[in-house]
DNA sequence: AAAATAGTTTGGAATAATTCCAAACTGTTG
DNA sequence: CAACAGTTTGGAATTATTCCAAACTATTTT
């Protein structure tokens, strides 16, 4: 029975951010980190939640989203109001936006270099720099 | 009597935006574009008309402030979800992103520069770069 | 300049995404 | 296993925005 291996990962991986592992949390750590890096609203994540058969709430959803956010697992993505996604690749890299769709996919992070940086204005410090490059699909 | 005549300018802004210059109109497009850049959201540009005792509806405001959008008069500016900022600069630019105020100033064009800006994908151009830079008081 | 028309505005209802809340539940610790 | 602190939950509440049909107004036609 090795199947259970990767859960001792996702337990240790919520210790070490100082949240229990409840049920709920391991469920959509799961959902969320295995397999490649991914961008998710609250809706989606909660729906593939529901097809994996984990009863979860809209509302632990939102929850986990911002704790795991601020335990740096994950990174939140601002490119339209009114829709959030979050982001599992937290390493330094940017964005493409497509406007039809909505999608997000991941710019790697040596193919988007930024020349100059302005100064901070006074009194503030630099916490994050993000660029979304947004495209459409070209007509031709 | 000259204190009317900026008032033919926006008549003729709209006008050559292919929109019928209308009281209310006229009122958004003074508060906007009288003095300087400025970054402002639905909610405050009706207080703003409030204040100047235009009476405007909010389902108006937030039609102007499309309709000037696409009428390239207005950028969208996406932080945080849930919040939309309207720029009435519309120059090639970028911005700083005040987390703990929600405040937002421009960056000119030359204090940031981007270096490598990366192919589109397949079958997509690019349309549009946005950086922000968020910054927050400095721990000092 | 009145009538016809097409484009605008409006309040209020509707929608969507997210947060709030108090009660029930569960992981941890002693 | 008792006690406590941290979590989860459904449902109500909140916030930002859009939708809608009726009333209104700028422009065009006659």
């Amino acid at each position: 029975m090795t199947t259970t291996r990767p859960f001792t990962e996702s337990v240790n991986l919520l210790r070490s951010a100082g949240l229990r592992p409840t049920r709920q949390r391991l469920a959509l750590a799961k959902l969320l980190f295995d397999g490649g890096d991914r961008h998710v609203t609250a809706e989606q994540l909660h729906d593939e939640a529901t097809v994996a058969k984990v009863r979860v709430s809209l509302a632990t959803i939102y929850n986990t989203l911002h704790q795991f956010c601020d335990a740096g697992l994950l990174r939140e993505v601002a490119v339209e109001p009114g829709r959030s996604y979050f982001d599992t690749n937290t390493s330094s890299h940017h964005h493409f936006f497509f406007q039809e769709t909505g999608d997000l996919h991941d710019i790697s992070g040596d193919d988007l270099e930024i020349g100059t940086l302005p100064a901070p204005p006074e009194g503030a410090e630099i916490e994050r720099v993000d660029v979304i490059v947004r495209v459409r699909k070209s007509a031709k």
